[in-house]
RNA sequence: GGAGAGGUGGCAGAGUGGUCGAAUGUACCUGACUCGAAAUCAGGCGUGGGCUUACGCCCACCGUGGGUUCGAAUCCCACCCUCUCCGCCA
C-alpha cells in the first residue's frame, strides 16, 4: 500500500511514477474519491462529536438527580442524521480502501525502463557455461534415462503439474533444500524458520497477494478460510504484522524451506514439459526485515546470498535488473537470478530477490521504534534462496554425462553420503 | 470432540451502562536533590485518522464483526485466539 498522504498531496508525481510500469492511476477517481470522503467524514465527525458532547451533558444531568427527558428528546433527531452520515460513509471508506490495495508499489528510481521482459537489464554474470562433446539433454530426459522422475504417476494421482520424485533423484531434491538451509543459517547470518502451509486472506493481504490476485491462489474448502502458501514469504514476513519491533531486533533475517502451490492460472501452454513450472515446488525463501536507510544495502547482499547458492553448486549465472514492465506488484526493486540450463540452451529464473520498502509493512502495519522512540514503518524484502526444483534441473542439466549418468555437485556428496555420480538403475528404470 | 476460564496501554493489572482513552504499579523520558549514582520527590509518556499558518481542536480504537442504548471496555449475538481439565492422536 502506498502511503495514503503522498497519494493525496503528490498524486500527478505518483500516477507519472505507476504510469512506467504501465498502471493507469485514475486521478479523476481519486480526486472524486477523496473529495467525497473528506466531506462525509468531516460532517460524520462533527455529528458524533456533537452526540457525544450531548449524551455526557445528559449523564452529568442525571447525576444531579435532574429529568433528562428534555435532554433525550433534543438527541433524539441527531441519532437519525449521525446513523444517516455513518451509512454514507461507510462504503466511502471501504472504496477508498478497496482502490488503495489495488494500487501497485512505487518504483525505486534505479529500475530500468522498458514493457517487458525483454528489456531487463542483465547486471553481471557469474560462472561460465560448459561446453559438451555431446548434444546435452534436457532435465527429462536426463531423469528419464536415470529413473525417479515419473510424471506419469503424479498425473495420475493428482493431474498435470505435478512430479514424483523416487530414489537418488528425491534424495538430491532433499539434499540441495539441506544445503542451501545450512549455507544461509551457518554463513550469511539467517534463523531458521518453519511455517504454516496454510494461512489466513489477512496474511496474504499483508504481502499484497490479495485482493488482486486471488485467482493464482489454491483456496481450501473448509469451514475455515485458508489458503495455500505461493511462496514462504507469505508467513515468514508476516511475523511482523501488528508489531512494533526494538530498533536492535533488525535487520531481522530469516529463511525457510516450504513447498509452494500455484494455480498458475493464465500460464496454460507455458513451460508444460519438465519441472519449471509445477503446482507445487519446493523453495527456501530468505525474508529480510529492515530499517529503511539499509533496504537498498541489503537488497544488494540478499542478491548475493543468492548468488552464493548457485557459486557453491558451480552453476553459472546471471544477474538481470527487472524493468519497470515486468517487475512484481509489491516491489520497487527486483534482481532475479537466472541459471545457466543447457538442455535448454538458455538461462532460466532461479531466484527472485525484491526490495517491497514500506509496501507491505503498510498493510501489515509492520513497525519499529526508531532513533526519536516513535513507531516507523520498516522495510519488507524477499528472495529466493533458491528454488529447489528448479536447481535440481539445474543440477541435472549442468553436470550430465555422455554416459548419461549426473555427477553430484561437491557441496551436495555430503547431504547424498558421499554419492559421487548419479547412474542408471534397473530397479529404477522399472 | 466435551467442560471451564480468559483476551484492556511496552509489561503487570483494575475497571459490569454516564466527565473512562481508561485507576494503580512497573518500565521509559525530563527536572529537583547529589561530587556522582541509588533512593526519594515533581512532571511527562498509547496508536491511527481528520481539521488548522499556528496554539490547538475533533473523531476512532479495550481480540474481531454485528446488535441494544441518548450514551458501551462494561449488556446481547456470532466468530477468532489463548489457557486449564477430560477424550483422541503423530
Amino acid at each position: 500500500m502506498l502511503d495514503p498522504k503522498l497519494l493525496r498531496s503528490e498524486s500527478e508525481r505518483v500516477a507519472a511514477n505507476l504510469a512506467r510500469r504501465g498502471f493507469t492511476l485514475d486521478l479523476a477517481a481519486l480526486a472524486d474519491l477523496e473529495a467525497r470522503r473528506k466531506a462525509v467524514q468531516m460532517r460524520t465527525d462533527a455529528l458524533r462529536s456533537e452526540r457525544n458532547a450531548r449524551s455526557k451533558a445528559i449523564g452529568m444531568a442525571k447525576g444531579r438527580g435532574e429529568d433528562v427527558a428534555p435532554l433525550m428528546a433534543e438527541v433524539d433527531q441527531l441519532g437519525r442524521d449521525l446513523a444517516a452520515a455513518e451509512a454514507e460513509f461507510g462504503p466511502i471508506q471501504a472504496e477508498v480502501d478497496a482502490f488503495a490495495l489495488q494500487l501497485p508499489n512505487l518504483l525505486h528510481d534505479s529500475v530500468p525502463e522498458g514493457a517487458d521482459e525483454t528489456a531487463n537489464v542483465e547486471v553481471r554474470r557469474v560462472g561460465t557455461p560448459g561446453t559438451f562433446d555431446f548434444e546435452p539433454k534436457d532435465h527429462v530426459a536426463i531423469g528419464e534415462g536415470l529413473g525417479g522422475l515419473d510424471f506419469e504417476t503424479a498425473g495420475k494421482i493428482s493431474g498435470s503439474r505435478f512430479v514424483v520424485l523416487k530414489g537418488p533423484l528425491a534424495r538430491l531434491h532433499r539434499a540441495l533444500a539441506q544445503f542451501m538451509l545450512d549455507l544461509h543459517t551457518t554463513e550469511h547470518g539467517y534463523t531458521e524458520a518453519y511455517v504454516p502451509y496454510m494461512v489466513s486472506r489477512e496474511t496474504l493481504t499483508g504481502t499484497g497477494q490479495l485482493p488482486k490476485f486471488e485467482q493464482d491462489l489454491f483456496k481450501l474448502s473448509g469451514e475455515r478460510e485458508l489458503f495455500l502458501i505461493p511462496t514462504a514469504e507469505v508467513p515468514v514476513t508476516n511475523f511482523a504484522r501488528d508489531a512494533i519491533l526494538e530498533g536492535d531486533a533488525l535487520p531481522m533475517r530469516l529463511v525457510a524451506h516450504t513447498p509452494c502451490f500455484r494455480s498458475e492460472a493464465g500460464a496454460a501452454g507455458k513451460d508444460t514439459r519438465g519441472l519449471i513450472r509445477q503446482h507445487q515446488f519446493d523453495k527456501v525463501e530468505l525474508v529480510n526485515l529492515v530499517k529503511p536507510e539499509e533496504s537498498y544495502a541489503a537488497l544488494e547482499t540478499m542478491a548475493s546470498h543468492a548468488g552464493a547458492v548457485l557459486e557453491k553448486l558451480g552453476l553459472p549465472y546471471r544477474v538481470l535488473a527487472l524493468c519497470s514492465g515486468d517487475i512484481g506488484f509489491g516491489s520497487a526493486k527486483t534482481y532475479d537470478l537466472e541459471v545457466w540450463l543447457p538442455g535448454q540452451d538458455k538461462y532460466r529464473e532461479i531466484s527472485s530477490c525484491s526490495n517491497c520498502e514500506s509496501f507491505q509493512a503498510r498493510r501489515m502495519q509492520a513497525r519499529f521504534r526508531n532513533a526519536a522512540g516513535k513507531p516507523e514503518l520498516l522495510h519488507t524484502l524477499n528472495g529466493s534462496g533458491v528454488a529447489v526444483g528448479r536447481a535440481l534441473v539445474a543440477v541435472l542439466e549442468n553436470y550430465q554425462q555422455a554416459d548419461g549418468s549426473v555427477m553430484v555437485p561437491a557441496a551436495l556428496r555430503p547431504y547424498m553420503g558421499g554419492l559421487e555420480r548419479l547412474v542408471a538403475t534397473v530397479a529404477q528404470r522399472a
